[in-house]
DNA sequence: TAAGACTGTGTATGACCTACTCTAACTCGT
DNA sequence: ACGAGTTAGAGTAGGTCATACACAGTCTTA
């Protein structure tokens, strides 16, 4: 047994670094958690999280499967390690730029972080995170939150509020330019999303939706139908509404 | 090859059940993809969707695993029919209830899909939805905003934030019942995540994480402690900035 | 220098998804 | 009524995966 006396869960032990006891004997580790790591998110970057297999990591490490198994302990540990070491430090915030202005800019970066790794997406997200990376990020919106009049745990749910928003305006990216891709790549059209509910709305069943669709609401002239144009309109309008709220109550209890 | 001549995705046709054409000659089918969905999504009920194997699927229906493949082609094509059918008819809108009271409902009632239904949160969400139970959730969410005076792609927008707060929100409640539960059957005490937060929060490292810990944002004080509290405050925090965000626009809107 | 601990290896197991083949049942046109 | 064609489900088998376990070699420490 690994006895560390932290108290903490294991996995957060790991995610912090808390198990480097020193050696008492053995060989030199040849192997280290954080290449491990490492490797795992290069991996996972280049093929998607399907690629990521416990063998493949290891061959590209060049070490047997099982050597793995010393470091961590399932790979599901190893997964959520992965993450956080994907997500990466956070963004320094602008100090006087407006809590508005900090947060965008902190979702900003956070859709950048799933756009240069789109395995994250597929990752359910388990548990509340815990990793320094995930805490600094938290951090920071919390930071940026600073700016309002809000109560603390208010700034919480606003900050999950601003995650779940980056990650799920991130997910339609992804989704859009993998389709997009694949379809230059296979010369089949792209499944157009849109044209599907445009035929499959049907007006008395769906009414409002066949109303939106009728009226472009997505489709070939929707706002959101090429990458170029994602980022005009649409791309901001969640959040857009997000922080009118917030600043609604923020103004209220201002007085 | 199997034509149906829909120019529809294969996906699509069977959540829709365009491919009924009549039987052409074999034996009278014993199985049906009703039957095989409506397993699967009992069987991900009990077990969660680890539970979820083909074969596991095909022993409860009294069949082989393989006979399952002359109704689906693939695991993940199944698991698309099993989300729409777990989702289910949405709940009716309450005729003349105010836009913002019907949008509270309809988020009340996803998320009681979700506590339902958990595993529908482990799936990554890979593509916009198209299955008939989804269309009419998302219907019932755009008519229920009919009653503002946004425009259709902006309706469209905000239904899926709506979305995404419910699936968030049932998230957590999950991880929360799933937590709770687990530490009453160990009788290990369940890893409190605010405890652990307020321990690796550092002061210099994290100030704004700190404050909000030591003000109990999180933690065996915070609102979030008890299921039982999880309804006060907090739960509803998010969804009320949300429709403060969209209620300003409207208003706007109207001049 | 002996004891003990630890690292990486090799082997093995069971679960999983799914491609392919075969047999028997059923429909339809004649 | 019959033969041709089609289909449903069974059976087999292959490949991948996570991981449990025992072993051999290596380094620290007393």
């Amino acid at each position: 047994m690994t006895e560390t006396g932290t108290g903490l869960p294991p996995v957060v032990e790991l995610l912090w670094g808390l198990r480097d006891r020193g050696r008492r004997g053995g060989p030199r580790p040849a192997l280290s958690l954080d290449r491990i790591v490492g490797a795992a998110v290069e991996l996972a970057d280049t093929g998607g999280l399907a690629a990521l297999s416990m063998s493949r990591l290891a061959e590209g490490l060049g070490f047997t499967t099982m050597s793995l198994y010393r470091y961590v302990s399932s790979k599901d540990e190893l997964l959520v390690l992965a993450l956080d070491a994907a997500i990466g430090p956070p963004p320094e915030n602008a100090p006087d730029a407006g809590w508005r202005a900090g947060c965008e800019a902190w979702a900003a970066a956070l859709m950048e972080v799933y756009r240069r790794h789109p395995w994250a997406l597929e990752l359910p997200i388990s548990a509340l995170p815990a990793g320094p990376n995930q805490l600094g990020w938290l951090d920071r919106v919390l930071a940026a939150l600073g700016g309002t009049a809000l109560a603390e745990w208010e700034k919480m749910s606003s900050a999950l509020m601003l995650a779940t928003y980056g990650r799920t305006q991130a997910q339609l990216m992804v989704d859009l330019t993998r389709a997009t891709r694949r379809a230059a790549e296979t010369g089949t059209p792209a499944p157009d999303w849109g044209a599907i509910i445009t035929r499959l709305a049907d007006r008395d069943r769906f009414p409002a939706l066949a109303r939106a669709a009728a009226a472009g609401a997505f489709g070939p002239d929707g706002p959101a139908d090429s990458m170029d144009e994602f980022g005009a309109e649409e791309f901001g309008f969640g959040l857009a509404r997000l922080l009118d709220g917030i600043e609604a109550l923020d103004r209220g209890r201002r007085g």
